[in-house]
DNA sequence: TTGAAAGCGCTAACAA
DNA sequence: TTGTTAGCGCTTTCAA
């Protein structure tokens, strides 16, 4: 048998019904379906539940309809302040249709992500992942378990949110042309990220248009390091004369350990080279020169990925097919400008 | 009765008991207390469930049991980045004892951090409050509900974690009276903020004791605006002929909004004003001048909040009374040097 | 409109 | 060591 609770009691429904003068499923009903019980029978259970401060088990109610109201969010890094709007966004949207969310943080690795979902899978009614490391495979398959949607990945079969990166690129590519630059160097982000072959073929394809060069170093971790790592790479480029007049970052932590480090070693930013990064993450505007960079409205889209699955919790239809992209603008800042020549 | 669970049905306890040829609280036995079955019956017991594809059901074993290995950490701010090694930190410890740990961000806001709270206490064992902005009256009554542990707070009735503020205020204060400065302007975070209040009074205790003299700004938001904030007040006072010759930020993203602000003022930091800040962030790295920072291990506090927290799940009496106080140093960089005169 | 009753999947006394 | 049984708190069909 059930062993006791903690010693204050939960208030259950039966306490309520005892004190409504009604039967438990009455009180049940009351609270599902006001409609199907009598308006005054309606209004003393209410009052009857106020008085002895009832609540219902979220767990118990879980239990015989598989509805938990919770929905989790995986991101890739909670370190990455890329996620934090979206994560607010996201909680906000739940919260306002009374939805806890559960974050949980894959740290950047595939094995860890999935545990955190397998976790968190028997016990929520929908998933976001946001920027996933798993393999496409792997995500359809956790998709027929339980409504989901992923950000910042196309994946045909789930419903998909992903930020204009064509339109994102071909603003990047066109400021560059503008100044003069004829040939942009792509510092790539970690393989398993979606967006970081977005971001490359994106850029590639309008490259091509307006007849501009590309080349592309990496993979890179997404961090600080990353960035470090890169320019690292790239003056070694350098000394064999291939020097990036221009170079665009898979996101704005590569960017900012990129600039940081050709700074220190003595180049000029964006003098010598522009440095151009994705996301407009807070501490673009921090270091100097303040990063220009690839914007998207982050908050929303979280909140839009909030929407479209509880859409899908309530019965909608998935809209799998093409991935609803959110735009994307460039900001312009100090980091790049006029190619040197 | 309960409707259909989706297309796959879940496979039960009772199929694994069928196919073993038990009844089903053994298999439930076997699982929760595997020395109290014969070792062959609890082999075959564990062939049928690893045959099906057995998987318990969380919330079924919640209902009669309470244990629903889920535990929630609440912290003030996601997008503040000193919460990003405590995340860590906790939900690794969290997932190596086999619990899954629910993140509710505050926004800075009481109101939004209790509501988060409210829908997580039902659902979860024990709760953690990083940086709670609730008060002490209402962390006392919702401790009484559920086993929980502060973080960045102390108070006697609950089990709680700090830094040792009080050596880190000796560390500045020291380091800036070997530098010559005889006066420290301390520039203060939220109200609702315990480290606040004992930042302040740590750096009065070590400056009485170093016969130098205080003054304290504030309240400021804890992130660059206040900082930003916080400069301009600096400014007009200085213009009064009060000019502090060292500040001691709240927390990093405050003296980075500061010596921001400080600089495009025209003003030299550290030549002008030393600038000390609290938590050593990441971006303290990244600004120029690098920040002098009083550091905590904050990776492990998580875990250790996550430790005690399960300790008291599993039984263990809470140790109320004095906080448990992680120790702390400074960081010295580059924002913090000899006084000017 | 309301009540009776069965059941969600699991646990834990109690007997055997 | 195993089976029997009741029950966690709620929902939902079926009758009344």
């Amino acid at each position: 048998m059930a062993q006791k609770r903690d010693d204050t009691r939960r208030v259950t429904i039966y306490d309520v019904a005892r004190e409504a003068g009604v039967v438990a499923s009455t009180v049940s009903r009351a609270f599902a379906r006001p409609g199907r019980v009598n308006a005054v029978t309606a209004q003393r259970i209410r009052l009857a539940a106020q008085h002895l401060g009832y609540r219902a088990n979220p767990l118990a109610r879980a239990l015989p309809t598989g509805k938990t109201s919770i929905i989790a969010l995986t991101i890739s890094d909670v370190s990455n302040p890329f996620f934090t709007e979206i994560i607010r966004g996201a909680q906000a949207a739940a919260a306002e249709s009374d939805f806890t969310m559960m974050l949980a943080d894959g740290q950047e690795s595939e094995l860890l992500e999935r545990e955190a979902l397998e976790r968190s899978i028997p016990i929520v009614e929908g998933l976001i992942l946001a920027s996933s490391r798993m393999s496409d495979a792997a995500l359809k398959m956790t998709a027929k378990q339980k409504p989901m949607v992923v950000l910042n990945r196309s994946i045909p079969e789930v419903p998909s949110l992903v930020t204009d990166n064509l339109s994102g690129a071909r603003q990047v590519a066109g400021y560059l042309h503008r100044h003069g630059h004829r040939s942009i160097t792509y510092v790539a982000g970690p393989e398993a990220s979606w967006a970081d072959g977005a971001r490359w073929s994106a850029l590639r394809t309008v490259a091509a248009e307006m007849h501009l060069t590309t080349k592309r170093i990496g993979p890179f971790p997404p961090n600080i390091k990353g960035g470090q790592l890169a320019a690292e790479k790239l003056t070694v480029e350098k000394h064999r004369g291939h020097p990036p007049t221009a170079v665009l970052a898979y996101n704005d932590q590569i960017a900012i350990g990129l600039i940081r480090t050709l700074i220190a070693a003595g180049l000029d930013v964006p003098g010598d080279v522009s440095v151009i990064g994705f996301d407009d993450i807070f501490a673009s505007r921090l270091i100097t020169p303040a990063l220009t960079t690839v914007a998207a409205p982050l908050r929303q889209m979280g909140e839009i990925a909030v929407h479209n699955l509880l859409a899908v919790i309530k019965g909608a239809q998935p809209k799998a097919g093409k991935a609803f992209v959110v735009p994307t603008h460039l900001v312009e800042r100090e980091s790049a400008g006029p190619a040197r020549h």
